[in-house]
DNA sequence: GCCGTTTTCGGCCCGACTGTTTTCAGTCG
């Protein structure tokens, strides 16, 4: 086994043990053993050759003998057994929110409960009502747990999707039979979940080309296999589309599949008012006696058919692109590269991975001008957070990395701060105002009425030290709904105080909403693409940022971190 | 199960919130 797959064993074993109703100090060995991994610089096979992975925090005697056996894939009967002995049912409900261990080992252990359909059926029953420690409110809220679950089940984060793809069009195209190959739909357009994910391939000779598709490594099932289209299901439960099309239709196949609906609609619309015919087969005269009215390259050339420049796939949402185009209103779109830093990351001082210097030093790799630190405030205590000392310690210590120009990224010194219950913030004003900029966020109390928590979000925003609002929803994308708050009233409010809304670039997270963007950046709000990077890996997720800026028709003027760092001083000190 | 030690056991991250209770257990961050 490879160091990924162990690491997911070790965490499997903790969830399992959690399961058992085990010591929970066993439980958090297991944690932080398989963070530890992780984090591991060293190759696990020299550490392991050398008898030296014992000499790392977090590996004692047993967690060491236990990574060497799965390394050398020699058998390890305390990981069956513990599989064998808790059901894969048990382990699915620790996703439904409001349901932890202990509950679930309950309705095992008092009603038989092995699975979510049994769960579902003595929430409905009234059986688990009865059970101590539940009532009807943790029931309901149990069933409306798996109702999301399920709706959340059919689809997947666009970034798992696009990871998922890249092979798969990479293997169409080396396929010889292949002249071009390109993903459609939603993950296309870069919406953040995306349902199935969908391929497209031009070729005169379909037939090896969907042999290959279903016997891909990794699918588990072949639901369809025609002569233009097959559809497989993968193990990990994502299912891919693949279309085969005469290389002289692809290119309106591709637009077709693309999407969206109504973005389809409204060019079907145009082409009609045009004369034309439009569909995934091609373009043809209303007399329907010639299909293609010309050959087309690429997309450029169909839009320019219908009078049209090109619009870019994340636009094409029918949400007035059409109109946008036609009266060359089309936005210039921002784009990955004209980032030039961000704001929002965390050091191990509260709980990133890595250290400050770690942090900078990614972020001048990857050429940028600035990197903002914002760890955690105090209240956040899970998360180690700062009090007033150790934010004061940590400015000293961004001051002095600064001046010892040891790196050309320049470095700010920022906060999470938290958003307590009342709207007031959580640190010192004289603390607050020493930094260079602060985020607020909540990270609690998040059952407020939506009138509470409007108001609690607008305090902060009032704050006279508030820079940024970090997700303003606190939504988890597949996982959990965002708390109720009225975004109108906090984008107003947020323009009004001169304060960013950021785009929080976790692929789960994407929040603020890239459907709010344009009426919010045509009412004056600046965003900022924040990765939420707590390791060096995380700044890569400003790619997911800047596919929520797109969609929300931004351009570079919009996003702060897009601003040069002279320009952004004077913003801060301003 | 790990760690550290004033060295082989005792502590390990804690507090808010919720829904259930009637003084607290479980979950979550």
């Amino acid at each position: 086994m490879d160091k990924g797959e162990i690491s997911q064993v070790l965490g499997e074993i903790a969830t399992l043990l959690e399961l058992k109703g085990e010591n929970p100090f066993k439980i958090r060995a297991y944690q932080s053993g398989q963070r530890a991994l992780d984090l591991l610089e060293e190759d696990l096979g020299t550490l392991i050759e050398t008898e030296r992975l014992g000499s790392i925090k977090g590996f004692g005697k047993a967690l060491t003998e236990k990574v060497t056996a799965l390394y050398r894939d020699e058998p390890l009967p305390f990981y069956d057994n513990l599989k064998a002995s808790v059901g894969p049912g048990l382990v699915e409900m620790l996703e439904i929110p409001g349901l932890g261990a202990k509950k679930i080992k309950k309705l095992h252990r008092e009603l038989g409960v092995d699975s979510i359909e049994d769960l579902t059926r003595v929430c409905q029953s009234g059986e688990a009502a009865q059970l101590p420690g539940f009532g009807p409110k943790s029931v309901g809220r149990i069933l409306s747990g798996i109702r999301n679950r399920e709706a959340y089940s059919k689809r997947h984060l666009w970034w798992a999707a696009k990871e998922a793809s890249r092979p798969i069009v990479e293997g169409l195209r080396a396929l010889p039979e292949v002249d071009r190959g390109k993903v459609a739909g939603s993950l296309r357009r870069l919406v953040e979940t995306v349902g199935d994910l969908d391929f497209l391939a031009a070729s005169d000779r379909p037939g090896p080309v969907m042999d290959w598709f279903v016997s891909q490594s990794g699918v588990k099932e072949v639901t369809a296999r025609g002569g233009s289209k097959s559809s497989v299901r993968f193990e990990d439960g994502m299912q891919a589309d693949l279309r085969v099309v005469p290389p002289d239709q692809f290119i309106f196949a591709l637009h077709h599949f693309t999407g969206s609906k109504d973005h389809n609609v409204a060019m079907r619309g145009r082409a009609l008012s045009l004369g034309y015919s439009l569909s995934e087969w091609g373009l043809r005269r209303d007399d329907r006696k010639s299909m293609s009215v010309a050959p087309v390259q690429d997309e450029s050339d169909l839009f320019s058919l219908l009078g049209l420049p090109c619009i870019p796939p994340e636009l094409r949402e029918g949400r007035g692109e059409l109109e946008a185009a036609e009266s060359g209103q089309l936005p210039h779109l921002v784009q990955r590269e004209d980032l030039r830093g961000a704001f929002h990351n965390h050091t191990h001082a509260s709980d990133g991975a890595h250290s400050l210097e770690d942090m900078v030093r990614a972020a001048q790799d990857l050429g940028w001008e600035y990197l903002g630190i914002a760890d955690h405030s105090k209240a956040s205590f899970q998360a180690n957070g700062l009090n007033e000392a150790r934010v004061q310690k940590q400015i000293e210590q961004i001051r002095r990395l600064n001046a010892s120009g040891m790196f050309s990224c320049h470095v700010f010194a920022g906060i999470e701060c938290d958003i307590l219950r009342d709207g007031s913030l959580d640190l010192e004003d004289a603390t607050l105002q020493m930094l260079d900029y602060v985020v607020v966020s909540v990270h609690s109390s998040f059952t407020l009425s939506e009138e509470e928590m409007t108001r609690r979000i607008i305090r902060a925003v009032e704050h006279p030290c508030t820079t940024m609002l970090g997700h303003l929803t606190g939504r988890l994308l597949l996982r959990r709904e965002p708390y109720a708050v009225n975004v109108e009233k906090v984008i107003d409010a947020a323009v009004a105080n001169h304060v960013i809304i950021e785009i929080n670039s976790h692929p789960q997270r994407l929040d603020m909403d890239w459907r709010h963007w344009r009426k919010a950046a045509a009412k004056g709000l600046l965003t900022s693409v924040n990765p939420d990077a707590h390791s060096v890996s995380g700044l890569a997720y400003v790619a997911a940022g800047i596919n929520a800026c797109r969609k929300g028709w931004l351009t570079p003027e919009s996003v702060f971190n897009t601003w040069p760092l002279p320009r952004v001083r004077e913003y801060l000190e301003g």
